[in-house]
DNA sequence: TTTTAAATTCTCATTTTTTGGGAAAATTGA
DNA sequence: TCAATTTTCCCAAAAAATGAGAATTTAAAA
């Protein structure tokens, strides 16, 4: 192994499973002699992005902490979303969490989270962690948008069964699901694509399945297929949105009912 | 340029002045050529530190944001702090945002932050920004506990004049500032060392220096200070912390008066 | 579509690092 | 103080990075 492979390996190995490590322990996991190990390690120290802990150990570094905010502020979808992501939330008017969520290699991940004050839950997904492609609502708007090509590739086998699933999904404009990922929740999702930028995205409300009525339904739908069209919106114009209503007057909102 | 430090160097040049690179840009920044800079980005892609944008722009990439979360998890002064912290807040009774910072490297950051509901103004003090070590409540408590030797190859001939004013707050056990970082804000902060785990860092409060009479900065210390207590407990015990009242009978509050 | 420019990858001989095994040094704990 | 652990250092063989330019791919324009 050589190059970033090398440090990405070490640094891949700190999960949620296991925050710290040794060396002799990193050494093992990867079959790798203990002094080569520690140069690496060193190395990493060095850029911030590992730090010492007690004992020997090791974990991730505060780098990453300073890394994560300049995404923040550059990243163009959190940049034309956050403000949009916190109005839908507080125009839901019931317990919530609002998601921006994206591709991420194989996984879809949550670049945005925020949750109502009265919302008492969490769902799995978070900014940061990824998710698997074929669950979920949040997920699934996001499989339905994507070229049929790189969706085949990416699922595989799994592609099949899902297959109309997806293009009811694509030809309605959002999607629902109930108990996907968490039991008792459910997400609802709209679709934010933007060609130009090459960005396939969703935004996304988990709110506690047995609120959600049909009147309900509808009303939140509505609202995340208009939102989603205002990020749309800035991330062509590449400036924060405008976004002074939720609901604006003439959006193509197709199919969400 | 070999190893790490060549990836780092690309990174580096991804900040707040500019958060997007063609490759001729890095190339020339770097005084590296072109093929070289190609094959970097390329191994920076594959593992998401980077990403492409539109019109051969490069941007930071997810992995930053996935990385982060590992942190937020992981991080022993984040674990301990994050409940405090959120009390320190709520207890303040007033518009404020509460930090939780540290050292990295020559600099001070920021690790977490929390604002209350009605607090209408932002510090530049954010979460995974680096901050000047010698100005401001928040670092001027951490210097004054860091040991002379370090201090004074940390500050080296700015350590001077800051000699008694550091002895000073090491003596109280806090440290108030006005309008040294932003005007017409100001901050109260209480450190937090742990010898074990060769932590030093700082809980501290932003207010809007015009509400901060001597009974409310008083009344703010006393519960940072005991507050910053309580995570250095939590630190020792290596665990979430109890806390379920802010103010407890008998701590140690030395000199917050 | 064809043309043109720009972006990206590839090639390869040379130079520079990395590697790994073990010794040495530093640090830590009892 | 001594012993165990952690970390750095050393060195020749092996592997990888380098850089200049050519070749290829991609995107934009005519």
């Amino acid at each position: 192994m050589a190059g970033l492979q090398r440090y990405m390996a070490v640094l891949r190995l700190f999960g949620e499973a296991q925050g710290t490590w040794t060396v002799l322990d990193m050494a093992e996991a990867l079959g790798v002699p203990q002094s080569t190990v520690y140069r690496t390690v060193r190395d990493l120290l060095t850029a911030g992005l590992l730090e010492t802990s007690a004992d020997a150990l090791y974990r991730l570094g505060p780098a990453f902490i300073e890394f994560d905010r300049l995404t923040r502020l550059t990243d163009p979808l959190m940049r034309a979303g956050a403000g949009v992501l916190e109005q839908a939330v507080a125009q839901a008017q019931l317990p919530c969490v609002g998601l921006l969520s994206r591709l991420y290699g194989d996984e879809v991940m949550c670049i945005a989270d925020r949750a109502s004050t009265d919302a008492h839950f969490r769902p799995s997904y978070e900014r940061g962690r990824p998710m698997p492609l074929a669950q979920g609502a949040t997920s699934k708007v996001i499989l339905a948008r994507l070229p049929a090509r790189r969706l085949a590739k990416m699922l595989g086998a799994a592609h099949a069964p899902l297959k109309s699933e997806l293009a009811l999904i694509r030809r309605q404009g959002f999607c629902v699901g109930r108990g996907e990922i968490d039991r008792g929740l459910a997400g609802l999702a709209a679709p934010i694509v933007c060609e130009e930028a090459g960005l396939v995205a969703s935004l996304s409300l988990v709110v506690e399945a047995d609120r959600l009525d049909a009147f309900t339904q509808s009303r939140l739908v509505l609202m995340l297929v208009s939102a989603a069209a205002m990020i749309e919106n800035a991330l062509g114009e590449n400036a924060p949105p405008a976004c002074g209503l939720l609901l604006p007057e003439g959006e193509a909102v197709s199919g969400a009912d």
